[in-house]
DNA sequence: CTCTTGACGCCGG
DNA sequence: TCCGGCGCCAAGA
């Protein structure tokens, strides 16, 4: 068999690795992760999520006006509820302003 | 090689 | 606040 399909390659890990260190309650946009690399795009990034998300806190990575990834708002504005995620009013986004992470180290 | 797609982002209107 | 349009950029067809 050839499971190079389900392999990561350099850049995917990269992405993986950063969103893994988020802590809970608080959230990067896609272009945030992109920056913090100094590589590729946030298209890229949504990539690698949309691939390999499944296996790490995807909830946590989101567009950068706060709202969850298509598909997923159910499950994801629950767990903001556990995580005490800060929200806006409305409570269908994030609010950003208070809940971006500063990042790593 | 060209054209389309997509878990995006920003700027109007 | 809610669209629509355009730019971006790698992967697929």
């Amino acid at each position: 068999m050839d499971p190079a399909e389900d392999e990561l390659d350099d850049y995917s890990d990269a992405v993986l690795e950063i969103v893994e260190q988020i802590p809970p309650g608080r959230v990067l946009a896609y272009g945030d992760i992109a920056e913090l690399l100094g590589s590729g795009g946030p298209r890229q990034v949504g990539r690698v999520m949309a691939r390999f998300g499944g296996a790490v806190p995807w909830w946590r990575v989101l567009r950068a006006d706060g709202t969850p990834p298509p598909g997923h708002e159910v499950r994801a504005l629950e767990e903001y509820r556990v995580e005490r995620t800060p929200l806006r009013p409305d409570g269908r986004r994030v609010d950003m302003r208070r809940a971006r992470w500063p990042g790593p180290s």
